[in-house]
RNA sequence: GCGGCAGUAGUCUAGCUUGGUUAUGACACGAGCUUGCCAAGCUCGCGACGCGGGUUCGAAUCCCGCCUGCCGCACCA
């Protein structure tokens, strides 16, 4: 119980306090479903403003928008419709479930992918599958299909599903992306937005949920040219990595290694690959999570996913849920362009005016959870000291920027502060007013959500405007002119200047 | 999805074994007073038995179903 404390705090701070809560509450809820609440949304709005600076500005990649719902064909030939729907069998006595084909390959060394249901029914039969946990006979096949179905339109009732990943529609557009992009190789295409799967029994909170939002990248590249244009830049950035070997051989060895030697050694498959595990590796320290919790550990050639050759998931360690996965960096190869190829009869290939030849694209994807950071952030970011918690997010991660109070409910006070909340405004800063309970109440209930800045108007405002400034972190404070407070608050929660050099420092009443 | 345990205001919680006045307390929140910089104090206020059914004169309490959560199994491409 007292492992996951930190856990449950923040977590019964995030409910009460606006970041997330479970969906559909008045109604029982639902699980796999969370909502975002006031804070909640402007933070992961945040954590989006960053990826997308990562990706779109300095990546320079194209930002997409496509359908949530996806006609049944584009999924056929993704591998969705035949990977996503597993035929499962119960143990009538044990009530242990299996997904037959692994079963029955364990049992007899047969492969039985593609069969029909009647057909496996009978196969279990004919060669007496049982049990594999306490050799109990087996119930009759049922479908488990993991992707949410629907139908498009009246009449017809064609069949489309709810997308599980994003990245489909990217590949969909790859004509039309590439003749954007003007054949230069190697071009990134970014969607952000939600994707669906459902999950058989979703548990672990917001980390495992049935609707959630994803950023994905898709590179695409010549296979014969896996180079990326700044890979020198982050040539000597350090990976920890946990290989798949070490993992088969049941070792937790963790290799530290650069990017660079990770490509020399084959560690990593290519170029382009190492790049983006550091570039990942960057974005999430720069939201704030520390280096020292943050590995990358490669699927193992059974955990990957149908289209990929090679895998590594970034994951960061969590009080609660230990290393939990936030992104997963996927060597599609051309798999998908090829399907869509063949599936959709159109040519995906692309002509390369330096080789004069055509390609076909190879992908490699960076592909990320939102709300799995979120939490990760959450409770990374809790601090929990003898009389106060809060939240030590990075200043622009804070879903409130600055607080502003006045020090008495009196005295032209609440007056004058609510000018200066409307200049702040005015400037774009996120602001939030509190006049309720004394004065210290409110800087806790500031630090709470992490809001790194307080401002206070007291009697020296009002004769020489005047006011202070509060750092979330330390609780010290400097006393600033009104008409510099935009500029100062703008370089500090850019860290362009240390708190100590934003004012004349004001003594705290306990040191006089 | 299976088995075990659980669900009381915004949050935490007493009451449940043995059914019976107006469902306990704290914190939070709102209004007012106070407060001259770090969750102080006073007054007042808001606010709950997860949902549905059953047993009973009477259900937060006992029984059943559902939902949700926790633990274990399975699943997590």
């Amino acid at each position: 119980m007292a492992v996951a404390k930190k856990h449950e705090e923040v977590m019964e701070l995030a409910k009460r306090r606006g970041f997330i809560w479970p969906s559909f509450e008045i109604y029982g809820g639902v699980a796999g479903f969370y909502d975002f609440g006031p804070l909640g949304a402007l933070l992961k709005n945040k954590i989006i403003q960053k990826w997308r600076e990562f990706y779109v500005v300095r990546e320079g990649f194209f930002e997409i928008d496509s359908p949530s719902i996806v006609p049944e064909e584009v999924l056929r030939a993704s591998g969705h419709v035949d990977h996503f729907v597993d035929a499962m069998v119960e143990c009538q006595k044990c009530r242990s479930a299996f997904r037959v084909v692994d079963l029955v390959l364990e049992q007899t060394g047969k492969g039985i992918e593609g069969m029909s249901k009647e057909e496996m029914d009978r196969f279990v039969k004919e060669h007496k599958v049982r049990c594999s946990d306490c050799g109990g006979e087996l119930g009759k096949i049922f479908d488990f299909n993991a992707m949410f179905r629907t139908a498009i339109g009246p009449g017809s009732q064609r069949v489309g599903y709810l997308r599980p990943e994003t990245a489909q529609g990217i590949f969909i557009d790859f004509k039309r992306l590439q003749r954007y992009a003007r054949g230069k190789l190697p071009f990134g295409v970014v969607q952000i937005g939600k994707g669906y799967r459902n999950e058989i029994s979703p548990r672990q909170g917001i980390i495992r949920l049935r609707e959630f939002t994803m950023a994905e990248a898709e590179v695409f590249f010549d296979p014969e040219d896996p180079h990326h244009p700044r890979f020198s830049e982050m040539a000597g950035e350090q990976l920890r990595l946990w290989r798949a070997c070490d993992q088969i051989k049941d070792r937790e060895q963790l290799t530290e290694t650069t990017v660079e030697q990770a490509v020399e050694r084959k560690v990593v498959c290519n170029e382009l690959m190492a790049y983006y595990l550091a570039l990942t590796k960057r974005f999430l320290i720069d939201l704030g999570i520390p280096n020292g919790v943050i590995r990358f550990r490669e699927q193992t050639p059974g955990q990957r996913a149908h289209y990929s050759s090679e895998t590594w998931d970034a994951e960061v360690s969590t009080e609660r849920f230990g290393w939990v996965e936030v992104a997963g960096l996927a060597y599609r190869t051309d798999y998908d362009l090829s399907r869509h190829a063949q599936f959709s009869k159109e040519d995906m290939t692309i002509f390369s005016a330096d080789k004069k030849r055509k390609v076909l694209c190879h992908v490699v994807e960076p592909s990320y959870g939102i709300d799995r950071p979120f939490y990760c952030l959450l409770e990374h970011s809790y601090v929990s000291e003898k009389e106060r918690k809060y939240l030590r997010l990075k200043k622009e991660l804070a879903p409130i920027e600055v607080g502003v109070f006045p020090l008495l409910n009196r005295a032209g006070m609440p007056e004058k502060a609510r000018e200066v909340l409307e200049g702040l405004k005015s400037r774009g800063f996120m602001v939030e007013y509190d006049d309720a309970g004394s004065i210290g109440r409110r800087y806790a209930r500031a630090d709470e959500v992490g809001t790194p800045y307080c401002v206070t108007i007291d009697h020296r405002t009002l004769e020489e405007d005047t006011l202070t400034v509060r750092d979330r972190d330390a609780t010290s404070q400097v006393r600033v002119k009104i008409e510099e407070l935009p500029r100062v608050l703008r370089s500090l929660l850019c860290d362009e200047i240390p708190f100590s050099e934003a004012g004349e420092p004001v003594k705290k009443r306990s040191e006089s």
